[in-house]
DNA sequence: AAAAAGATCAACCGCCAAGCT
DNA sequence: AAGCTTGGCGGTTGATCTTTT
């Protein structure tokens, strides 16, 4: 299941590891600099190629084979509040690659995700959406797109609180991702309900194990203590809100 | 039994950020 | 400040294996 060896114009190496280069690689590890070390272990590879072979296969308590069942709990958390950041999950999960995460969702955690999941969807225009996957009516929330920083609050804000409940009910976390969001930095900030409230009123600062709870996750964000204050959450039910950018 | 379709996963590719010159 | 090098990351590919028809 691997790609047939074969060498480019330069004379690299590509394709399947063999093991005999499995071992000029181990016998060499340590050496500063990714780059030089298949000239210094005779490798006609480049360090590209050998860095995601230590990376995936031959470091120490590397570990392969099923995930259990609290390390799929893991990447699917850390899915649902950061998107597909791998290597996040990684650091998580020792012994496991961010290669070997990303397959595993791939191939077996994506498609548990329910079909009545609730979903962000980009629109054309540059407006967000947030909608029941089974709705063809309204969706639940859709905003213009404001700054980089105000999607991401958003993006946490929902996802956080659809992964809380889900803790609590039958129901699965919703699957969030901020990674195709680019948004332009002179836009004014308009995220309103129909009446005109600002979005951010249902989620009026509340010491509640919610901030608590996603201290790290903002903080991966970037977001600022006043920001994150603001996108704490009360009582917040995603099936009773219809927001709607002006 | 054979062909087709789907699933798996190792490896490659391109992009980006950080560090260095 | 600008350009270059390097390591790291996430998306994608493609060969092989497994299941279905």
């Amino acid at each position: 299941m691997v790609r047939a060896p074969c060498f480019d114009k330069n004379g690299i190496k590509k394709g399947a590891w063999s093991e005999d280069e499995d071992n000029k690689l181990i016998q060499r590890y340590g050496h500063p600099n990714w780059r030089e070390l298949p000239k210094l272990a005779g490798l006609s590879r480049c360090g590209k190629s050998c860095r995601l072979r230590w990376m995936n296969y031959l470091r120490p308590n590397v570990r392969h084979g099923n995930f259990t069942k609290e390390e799929e709990d893991v990447i699917t958390s850390v899915h649902n509040k950061l998107g597909n950041k791998w290597s996040k999950m990684a650091a998580l999960l020792p012994g496991r690659s961010d290669n070997e995460i990303k397959n595993h969702w791939h191939t077996h955690l994506k498609n548990r995700a329910p079909k009545d999941q609730t979903v962000l969807k980009k629109e054309q225009s540059g407006s967000l959406e947030l909608r029941d996957a089974n709705s063809k009516g309204c969706p639940l929330i859709k905003t213009s797109l404001n700054t980089q920083q105000e999607v991401e609050i958003l993006l946490a804000v929902l996802s956080s609180d659809l992964t809380s409940s889900s803790s609590t009910s039958e129901s699965s976390p919703c699957s969030l991702s901020v990674s195709d969001y680019a948004v332009p930095s002179d836009v004014t900030p308009q995220i309103s309900d129909t009446a005109g409230n600002l979005w951010i009123e249902p989620f009026l600062p509340d010491a509640g194990s919610f901030i608590s709870s996603s201290d790290n996750m903002f903080s991966s964000l970037g977001l600022a203590d006043d920001l994150i204050s603001q996108a704490s959450l009360q009582d917040y039910m995603i099936d009773d809100v219809l927001l709607w950018s002006s």
